[in-house]
RNA sequence: GGGCCGGUAGUCUAGUCUGGUUAGGACGCAGCCUUUACGAGGCUGAGGUCGCAGGUUCAAGUCCUGCCCGGCCCA
C-alpha cells in the first residue's frame, strides 16, 4: 500500500487517468466475447457546435454513470460516439464565415467549407467528452458526414422506398423563406408575438358586408373561401351564399366549419392558402384549390397581382393602404398570436404547396404508440410525450430539403420520361449530384440521359437510424444481437424529434423497436431559474467550471442536483460541496492508509458491535445504491453515497475506532485488525460505489491503496459488490451506541467544550435492560471514543440529558 | 383551448409511484473548536402552516376532487 500525499491535486490526477484508460482500453467493447450479455448504448451523436455546454455535461454524465455500473456488474458495455455532422447550423457558419451563399460555389467546393467547420469543432467537443472522463470506446468513433455512415443512411432510404415507406408529392409544407428549405414539424418552434387583426369588409350579393377579422391581409389574393362555425347563429343565414373577396375581386362560397372559433374575431374566418394549419385542414375537408400566393424566397408571385414581387411585409403594406383607399377597412386591434418560427433562422414559417419526398409516418402511428408502451422510460412520465407527439401528427415526415450540406438522395429522373432511378443497395455511397446511376439506360424507355435529384435529405434522417448503427448494421453480421439497444439516453425537449423519428424509423426498416428504454435528462437552469442559454445571459462556460472543479465535481453536481429527468440548475455551490466531499474522501482514505501500512488484507481481528454495526450499515448502503443505479437514479445514489462516507463513516465510525487505532497496547492488537479489516473493506467499497459517479477520485485511490491486493487493472473493471444481507439486530444495537456518542458530542459541543474534553465520569441509565445490556457491550468503544476516565451504566430510571430518539436512555458528564 | 411538470425553511432541492419514526440534504445564517485525516477545514445549532380548500384513512408532503400560481410542450 502506497502513502498519500496530504495536498492532491485533483486536476492532474484526472488528466494522468484519462490518458492511462485510454492506453488500458479498458473501455472497449468486445464484440468477440460471447459469455458476457451485452449492454448497447445508443449515444446520441451530437451537433458539433464547438460548445459542450452543461446540457451535454449532465446528459454524458448519466450515461457515463450507467455505463460504468453496467461494465462493473460484468456486462459488456458498448459505449460508442459519433458526431451528427449535416445540416442548417453548418451552412450558415459557413455562409457567414466566409460572405457566400450556398450557391456562389459548385455544391463540392462548399461541402468542403463545412467539413472543415465540423472537424474543427469535433476536436474541441470531443476534449470536452475525454475531459468529463466519459469511458466510451473511441474505436467506435464515426461522423455521419462520411460516406461510410451515410451509405448506410441512403441503404436505409432504398430500402423503405422498395418498401413504398417512401414518396414524393405536392403538399403544404412548413417553409422557412429565409433558409430556403422545408423542415418538418418538430423543426417548428412557436413564439409568442405581437400582431394586428384587421377587420376587413367583404361585399354580399345584397350589398350588404360581412367583417372578417384576419392578421395576413396580405393573403387577401389566396382567399379560397370564407368560414363560419355552422353553430353560430349569428352567421347561419349565410352559409352556402357567395361573398366578394376585395382586392382579389373574386367570389367566394361562405363555408360551415367546425373549426371557427365564434369568439375570434367576428367570428367570420378567411381561408387563404396557407395562412396557417386551419387552412390546411380546411382545404382538404372542403376540397378547395389552393393559390399559392408567396416563393420561396418569400415574396409575393404573379398570383398576387399587382402585388407581385413584394415582400409580405411589403404587400401587407400595399394591401392595407388599398383596402384604406376603398374604406374596407373597419378597423384594427392588437393581439398576441403563435408565430411558428424556424428552430434555426427564427424566421416565421410560411406553408406552402411543394414537391418533396415524404416518409410515410402517419401510418406507422399505432405500432410506434404499441412499441413505446414497451419501452422502459427513466422517468416513467417522459413516456405521454411520446405518445401525445405521435397522436398529434397530421402530415407525414418531410424528408428532403434544399439545401447542400447533407447526405444526398440517392435518386436520379430519366431525362426523357421522367422515370424515377432508384440506386441499387451495392451502389451506395453515391451522390447523384456527381456520379450517374450504374445503368446503361433507363429501363423504362431506354434513354440514356439522366437527371441528378438534387434535393439532400433531412439530417434527422441521418440520426435516427443511430442504433442499428451502432448494433453494427448493416455490415457486422451478428448485429441484431445487440439490437434493440439497451438505452436511447437523451433530453426531454427532444423527444418528439430524436426519440420519436429514432422509433419509427427502426420500426418502418427492421419492424422491431430500436431501443428497450430511455434514460431522460432534464434542462440545466441559470441562476435566475430559466433554462441556461447564451442569449440570457445566465450562461456558464464548461471549461470555466473545468478549469477550476476538474470533471469528478461537477459530475456529482450532475449526478445528484436533483430527480432523473427533471431540470437541474447550475449552482456553484453544489460543485463545491461536491469538491469538498471529494477531499473529505480523500481525507478519510489517507487516515485509513496511515493506520493501514502494516495491515495485511487477510486479517479480520476480532469484530466488535460498532465494527459489525457499521459493517451492516455499509452492506445497506450497497443494497440501496445498486437499486438507485438499476433504476437510473443517479441522485439518490449520489446521496447515499455521500451521507455514508461523510456521517456513518468519518464522523461515526472512525471517531469510534481512533482510540483501538493508536492504542493497541491498551485495547488489544485483534481489536486494532478489527478496525484496520473495517476501514480497509468500507473504503474500498465507497471507492466502488462511488467510481460509476465521479471516476477519477476512486481509481487514484483505489491505485494507492487497493491495487496491490485487489489485482484489477482498474476499479472500473472490478465487479459491483453483490450486496450482502444487513444485521438489523446489530444495527439497531450500534444506532443505540452511535446516538450515545452523537449526544454526548453534542453536549460537548454546547458547553463550548473541544470535542476530546476527557469526561470524570460518565453515567448511563435506562430503565429497559436490554438497552444498558447493549451498552455494556460497548463500553471500551464509548470509554476510548469519548475519553472517559470512569464509566457507569445503570438499569435504572435515573436522570440527565436525553438521548435524541431514545427517551429512556439518559447520560450524565461530569468534566 | 389541450397536455405534461412543478409549487417543501431566506435560496435551491430530496422524498410523492409503493401513505406510517422527529420531512432528508446543500447554500446562506448563528455559535463553537487548532480535537494525533481534514482550518481556503471540522463540529454543532436555529430556521418548515410541505401553494390553497375539501375528501378518503387509525394515519396524508405522499392517494382523490376542485381551485390559485409558475414553467415547458402542443393547437
Amino acid at each position: 500500500m502506497k502513502s498519500f500525499p496530504k495536498k492532491f491535486n485533483l486536476l492532474e490526477i484526472e488528466k494522468k487517468w484519462q490518458q492511462k484508460w485510454e492506453e488500458m482500453g479498458i473501455y472497449r467493447f468486445d464484440r468477440k466475447d460471447k459469455t458476457r450479455p451485452v449492454f448497447t448504448i445508443d449515444t446520441p451523436p451530437p451537433y458539433p457546435s464547438g460548445n459542450f455546454h452543461m446540457g451535454n455535461v449532465l446528459n454524458w454524465t448519466y450515461i457515463d454513470a450507467l455505463a460504468r455500473y453496467k461494465r462493473m456488474s460484468g456486462l459488456n458495455v458498448l459505449f460508442p460516439q459519433g458526431w451528427d455532422c449535416h445540416g442548417l447550423p453548418t451552412e450558415v457558419q459557413a455562409e457567414e464565415a466566409y460572405n457566400i451563399k450556398k450557391t456562389d460555389l459548385p455544391p463540392a467546393e462548399f461541402i468542403k467549407l463545412c467539413k472543415q467547420f465540423v472537424s474543427k469543432y469535433i476536436g474541441v467537443m470531443k476534449e470536452a467528452i475525454i475531459r468529463l472522463g466519459c469511458s466510451i470506446d473511441w474505436t467506435t468513433e464515426y461522423r455521419t458526414m462520411d460516406p461510410d455512415y451515410w451509405k448506410r443512411t441512403q441503404l436505409s432510404f432504398i430500402l423503405l422506398h422498395k418498401k413504398g415507406l417512401i414518396y414524393k408529392g405536392t403538399h403544404p409544407i412548413s417553409w422557412c423563406t429565409s433558409c430556403e428549405t422545408a423542415i418538418a414539424d418538430a423543426e417548428v418552434e412557436h413564439e409568442t408575438k405581437e400582431g394586428i387583426l384587421h377587420y376587413i369588409k367583404f361585399k354580399l350579393e345584397d350589398n350588404n358586408h360581412l367583417l372578417i377579422a384576419t392578421t395576413r391581409p396580405e393573403l387577401l389574393p389566396a382567399c379560397v373561401t370564407v368560414a363560419v362555425n355552422p353553430d353560430d347563429q349569428r352567421y347561419q343565414k349565410y352559409i352556402g351564399k357567395d361573398v366578394w373577396v376585395p382586392i382579389a375581386n373574386r367570389k367566394v362560397k361562405i363555408i360551415p366549419d367546425r373549426l371557427v372559433d365564434p369568439d375570434f374575431g367576428t367570428g367570420v374566418v378567411m381561408i387563404c392558402t396557407y395562412g396557417d394549419r386551419a387552412d390546411v385542414k380546411a382545404v382538404t375537408e372542403h376540397k378547395l384549390s389552393p393559390i399559392i400566393l408567396i416563393n420561396d424566397k418569400g415574396k409575393m408571385n404573379k398570383n398576387a397581382g399587382k402585388y407581385a414581387g413584394l415582400t409580405t411585409q411589403e404587400a401587407k403594406k400595399a394591401v392595407i393602404a388599398d383596402l384604406e383607399k376603398d374604406s374596407l377597412l373597419e378597423n384594427t386591434e392588437k393581439l398576441h398570436q403563435e408565430v411558428g418560427t424556424c428552430w434555426r433562422c427564427k424566421n416565421p414559417i410560411e406553408i406552402l404547396e411543394h414537391e418533396q419526398w415524404f416518409m410515410k409516418t402517419r401510418i406507422l402511428t399505432e405500432p410506434v404508440k404499441k412499441n413505446t408502451m414497451e419501452v422502459t422510460w427513466y422517468p416513467d412520465y417522459m413516456r405521454k410525450r411520446m405518445i401525445d407527439w405521435a397522436n398529434s401528427l397530421d402530415w407525414d415526415w418531410v424528408i428532403s430539403r434544399q439545401r447542400i450540406f447533407a447526405t444526398p438522395i440517392p435518386i436520379w429522373y430519366c431525362k426523357k420520361c421522367r422515370e424515377i432511378i432508384l440506386a441499387e443497395p451495392e451502389w451506395v455511397p453515391i451522390d447523384p449530384r456527381t456520379d450517374n446511376p450504374k445503368i446503361d439506360k433507363c429501363p423504362k424507355c431506354g434513354s440514356t440521359k439522366f437527371t441528378p435529384e438534387t434535393d439532400v435529405l433531412d439530417t434527422w434522417f441521418d440520426s435516427s437510424i443511430t442504433c442499428a448503427v451502432h448494433a453494427g448494421w448493416p455490415d457486422s453480421k451478428d448485429w441484431r444481437r445487440l439490437y434493440p439497444n439497451d438505452v436511447h439516453p437523451s433530453g426531454y425537449d427532444i423527444i418528439r424529434t430524436w426519440a420519436y423519428y429514432l422509433m419509427v424509423r427502426h420500426l418502418a426498416l427492421f419492424d422491431e423497436k430500436p431501443y428497450k428504454s430511455v434514460l431522460i435528462n432534464g434542462m440545466v437552469l441559470g441562476s435566475d431559474g430559466r433554462k441556461m442559454s447564451k442569449s440570457l445571459g445566465n450562461f456558464v462556460a464548461t471549461p470555466d467550471v473545468f478549469s477550476k472543479y476538474g470533471a469528478d465535481a461537477p459530475r456529482q453536481w450532475a449526478a445528484g442536483g436533483g430527480a432523473t429527468g427533471s431540470d437541474i440548475p447550475f449552482r456553484w455551490a453544489d460543485v463545491e460541496y461536491a469538491w469538498r466531499f471529494l477531499r473529505k474522501l480523500w481525507n478519510a482514505a489517507r487516515f485509513a492508509s496511515m493506520h493501514l501500512q502494516d495491515y495485511n488484507p487477510k486479517e479480520k481481528g476480532e469484530l466488535n458491535l460498532v465494527d459489525r454495526w457499521f459493517l451492516s450499515k455499509m452492506e445497506r448502503v450497497t443494497q440501496k445504491v445498486t437499486a438507485a443505479m438499476e433504476n437510473c437514479q443517479f441522485n439518490i445514489a449520489t446521496d447515499e453515497i455521500r451521507k455514508f462516507t461523510w456521517h456513518s463513516f468519518c464522523d461515526q465510525y472512525i471517531e469510534a475506532v481512533k482510540h483501538r487505532l493508536y492504542q493497541p497496547e491498551k485495547y488489544g492488537r485483534k481489536k486494532r485488525a478489527a478496525a484496520q479489516y473495517t476501514l480497509y473493506t468500507a473504503i474500498y467499497r465507497i471507492l466502488q460505489l462511488l467510481a460509476p459517479i465521479s471516476p477519477h477520485i476512486a481509481e487514484e485511490i483505489y491505485q494507492t491503496m487497493f491495487a496491490d491486493d485487489k489485482k484489477h487493472e482498474s476499479i472500473h473493471i472490478s465487479p459491483w459488490p453483490l450486496p450482502q444481507k444487513v444485521d438489523e439486530e446489530t444495527e439497531k444495537k450500534g444506532d443505540l451506541v452511535a446516538a450515545v456518542i452523537g449526544e454526548i458530542r453534542r453536549e460537548k459541543a454546547e458547553s463550548k467544550k473541544p470535542l476530546n474534553a476527557p469526561i470524570q465520569k460518565l453515567t448511563i441509565c435506562s430503565a429497559d435492560q436490554e438497552k444498558t445490556q447493549v451498552l455494556n457491550q460497548a463500553e471500551e468503544d464509548l470509554v476510548g471514543t469519548l475519553k472517559v476516565e470512569k464509566i457507569e451504566i445503570k438499569t435504572a430510571k435515573g436522570e440527565g440529558r436525553e438521548v435524541q430518539g431514545y427517551p429512556d436512555v439518559l447520560f450524565r458528564a461530569e468534566y
